[in-house]
DNA sequence: CGTTTTTGACCCGCGC
DNA sequence: GCGCGGGTCAAAAACG
């Protein structure tokens, strides 16, 4: 993990390097034109002409010196920008050294050639594909590499794997921890048989038992996640194709209910309930069940991931009243449970129904900014989710909030403060953000910097300022002139582009 | 003409 | 056992 996020700190600075790089030789050109008075030009036939020239010449003095002044302006916003992204990955750097001696002194195994190079010691695989054992994901681990996106159909998991090269001998010793594997949702003998998972029947074919492990699955099965979400249109564009099957008036609700099934596989049980919230008709609510039992479109795998990711979290962590609690706790950032560090969903909450545990991301409240003060408090924004929570609708910027999200989700798990055993996380739908955003390079390098040493503050507050400024900047800070995507990354508007 | 939506009927679990 | 409510089915209608 941390090998893969120094070598896209440091391509990210090298390219806002070479970008300033450019920048300062355009205004360098710029100021070196020759000024207009200098320049001469030759006599007008005519009086009006030449003066109307003369006026024309002067506005454009102006309009370049103006521009000049902004985008000097702008430089210098950035350098100092910059610098700061340069010392958090020195100090990510050195935190990160520190760490690889420990490692050294607790792996004996590891080879010296390993530790000398940053790049080699860890080998980190972000993965899109189906949930299995860790044998089976070791043995599909090279084949993923050459296929570059993992597409069997098997269903999506989630899963971090860190591997220490050192202990190649022993892939038991390999500390690798899955969360939510999509498949997890739904029974894998269920979907080899392509039964379209009905809820009560599973309840027939279930017969009760003591094993933990059938209830737990029981429950995982029954995870919904629902989605609050400002929405003009009737459903929010989650990137998945969708059929209306069913349409019920529920009570408590003068909006009807809205029941769709996943059409992208014929098989595939997932399946979603559309509603309006009766206390305010712009907010729409999505509940989200099941599991996809084929590849998605990286708009939907953004999606599927963290709702999978929070449904995980909910049911590994609601497993007991007390986690629940404490999943709940540590979500809202409540003090006084035993997590010392906390990832939030959007304000998500986790509903007291046992049958249906189902977690809440509501995106229509601004989020506590009070928050980010907490030990790695890293809250989705800053500045409100209303924004968010609105481009739900399109896909502009949304994907990204999504990996966002998941990566709390997944760092959350990866702390541990509910479960264990479903610990480090990551999805290929946050590799795609880490190369698709810059943004999410520097935030991910400042929050690493916290993660690896243990630092706190800055670097978290950070990962919300740009987070925030990420959501607001969108999609269209990225054209236009050889700053954008330096300003888009580092979250600004664009002043120039945007003339 | 194939696909999607609509909508009444039906099924099932749950509470009384 | 009965009624209620949530969820699904499937035929008909609508749509592209």
């Amino acid at each position: 993990m941390e090998v893969v996020m120094m070598r896209k700190a440091e391509e990210f600075i090298f390219e806002a390097h070479e970008e300033i790089g450019k920048d300062e030789k355009w205004l360098l050109q710029l100021g070196n034109r020759t000024p207009i008075a200098e320049r001469g030009f030759t006599r007008s036939p005519s009086l009006t002409e030449r003066e109307s020239s003369i006026s024309m010449q002067a506005q454009r003095l102006e309009a370049t010196k103006a521009e000049m002044g902004e985008v000097r302006e702008e430089n210098e916003r950035l350098k100092m920008l910059l610098a700061r992204i340069v010392e958090d990955y020195k100090s990510l750097q050195s935190q990160f050294s520190n760490l690889i001696q420990q490692e050294r002194g607790k792996t004996p195994v590891a080879s010296p050639t390993d530790i000398n190079d940053f790049h080699e010691p860890e080998l980190v695989s972000l993965r899109l594909g189906p949930s299995s054992s860790t044998h089976e994901r070791e043995e599909k681990l090279s084949a993923n590499k050459k296929r570059g996106e993992d597409h069997d159909g098997g269903g999506l998991s989630l899963a971090l794997e860190r591997k220490f090269e050192g202990s190649r001998n022993g892939t038991n010793e390999v500390p690798t921890l899955n969360l939510s594997s999509e498949n997890s949702f739904e029974d894998t003998k269920e979907q080899e048989a392509g039964e379209p998972w009905p809820p009560s029947k599973i309840h027939k074919n279930n017969v009760r038992n003591d094993d933990d492990e059938v209830s737990q699955q029981l429950q995982v099965k029954k995870a919904r996640v629902s989605v609050r979400a400002r929405c003009d249109t009737p459903t929010m564009n989650d990137g998945c194709q969708w059929r209306k099957y069913g349409q019920k008036i529920s009570k408590g609700n003068p909006c009807p209910r809205a029941y769709y099934r996943c059409t992208v596989a014929p098989a595939c049980p997932v399946r979603k309930q559309v509603q309006r919230c009766a206390e305010d008709m712009s907010i729409l609510i999505t509940t989200y069940e099941g599991t996809h039992n084929h590849p998605l479109a990286a708009s939907a795998t953004a999606m599927a991931s963290t709702t999978s990711a929070a449904a995980t979290m909910l049911v590994h962590g609601a497993a007991t009243s007390s986690a629940a609690a404490s999943a709940a706790a540590a979500l809202h950032g409540v003090s006084g449970y035993p997590s010392p560090r906390h990832f939030y969903l959007p304000n998500p909450t986790i509903s007291s129904n046992p049958s249906y545990p189902t977690i809440t991301l509501d995106l229509t409240q601004p989020f506590d900014s009070a928050r980010v003060s907490s030990p790695l408090g890293l809250a989705l924004s800053g500045k409100g989710s209303n924004a968010l929570g609105a481009s739900w609708g399109n896909n502009s910027g949304y994907s990204n909030q999504a990996a966002y999200s998941t990566l709390y989700q997944s760092s959350y798990l990866h702390r541990g403060a509910a479960n264990p055993s479903a610990g480090a996380a990551a999805t290929e739908t946050i590799a795609r953000a880490i190369t698709a955003d810059p943004s999410f390079r520097s935030a991910l390098a400042a929050a690493i910097t916290s993660y690896v040493g243990g630092g706190e503050g800055g670097a978290a507050v950070r990962l919300g300022e740009y987070m925030g400024a990420a959501g607001e900047g969108g999609a269209g800070a990225q054209n236009g002139s050889s700053l954008g995507f330096l300003r888009h990354s580092l979250g600004f508007p664009s002043s120039r582009s945007g003339k």
